[in-house]
DNA sequence: TCGTCAATCACTCAAATGAGTGATTAAACT
DNA sequence: AGTTTAATCACTCATTTGAGTGATTGACGA
């Protein structure tokens, strides 16, 4: 029994003709390829695949939307994306979405058999340009793009922490008011209005 | 002009046979190779490296010191962990301080030679259980640990989205006490005691 | 049927917050 | 010497918030 591989993919040609690479080779069994993943979810119950080949930009329901139902269809099967995307937007949503490797379309067919056999031995393969990028967004280190002042990034530390106007002053050993003046200007430069609002960008932009 | 590269590993049998395999290559020129990275930012400057493997355990400083260091000194040297090490601690602590890639001591030479390569190239190399474990912290879906019910966790998630307790009503079409009501039902599930603590720990713990 | 709980709404009150405006000092850069 | 900037402090005012307390409805399960 060979592995049983699934394509997602709205492109016929390219879809018909990886699903023929595919075939050619002993090792791989081909499941069914799909146009698109609206039925992703009842896809997997049946073939129980090995490996889920899916495309992100499809008619229907997204690539992104195919990865989460094959996932909570069957956790044990991997889905590989197989894309021309490589913003980052798309990229992490379908990492969080729970892909098991991520590779470009550029890639040649002895790197997707490469990627297959990488994913069946329990790796995560995945195109140079995008393990960059996922490497890159862990060092979220201060990007601080809104050139808040060294005080202000401890305020704001502070400000994070839960702390009120009144507890970052003393923690700092400033005045009330300057406490609440830096806290001014720090909403200033990050565009926002209110502690909460900056707590959000600030913890979902990575600024500290 | 070859492929600069320096070797930070404690282990001197390990690191001078390293040395020895990658001075047989024509295409790289070791540029020195070191039992501790305590000096790891000056040799960087000076030497000014394409490539540094660099190990985890060394005596003195931690190779993840040994990343931020070089990194500090000269972010476009590329930094390759290669270490016995496969804990999620380490592993991400390396991340975090800028690694370019993280190859286990297990890689067969012929694996390093690729993985410095895809560097070169602008990817990241990683063995494959590392890059599982890489794309598998993305996928940390709601706990919901504290409990909150349907509704709170939507109030929640517009509170995060900088929303005062009067939006909050508005786009939930509910008066302005029960969105209050609400928040606080959530505070005291949290165990914290403002909007701008509850913001800190749901996005801190991935709650939403 | 009873108890529990989510979801809804209401009222009070003291404290915290955001906004606006303005000022001083010291360091850094030009 | 002049300019900019970070960091400090002060005062006002309307709004928001956290806390406390209490009540009603409807759904769900024991």
């Amino acid at each position: 029994m060979g592995i049983r591989i699934i394509i997602f993919e709205d492109n016929d040609k390219l879809r018909e003709s990886l699903a023929y690479l595919l075939k050619s080779q002993p090792e791989y069994e081909m499941a069914g390829d799909y146009n698109n993943c609206m039925d992703a979810a009842t896809i997997t119950k049946v073939y129980q695949p090995d490996i889920v080949l899916m495309d992100i930009d499809m008619p229907g329901e997204s690539g992104i939307n195919g990865v989460r139902f094959v996932k909570e269809a069957r956790p044990e099967t991997a889905v590989i994306m197989y894309t021309v995307f490589e913003d980052d937007e798309k990229l992490f949503q379908c990492l969080c979405a729970g892909a098991n490797g991520y590779l470009l379309k550029q890639t040649p067919p002895q790197k997707l058999f490469e990627g297959i056999q990488e994913v069946i031995a329990g790796g995560s393969p995945m195109s140079p340009v995008i393990a960059r990028k996922v490497l890159n967004s862990f060092q979220h280190g201060k990007s601080n793009k809104y050139f808040l002042s060294p005080r202000e990034i401890e305020v704001l530390q502070l400000l994070i922490k839960g702390y009120s106007a009144k507890m970052i002053a003393t923690d700092l050993n400033i005045s009330f008011d300057t406490a609440r003046s830096h806290l001014k200007n720090i909403y200033q430069k990050l565009h926002v209005n209110s502690g909460k609002e900056a707590i959000g960008k600030a913890l979902g932009e990575h600024i500290v």
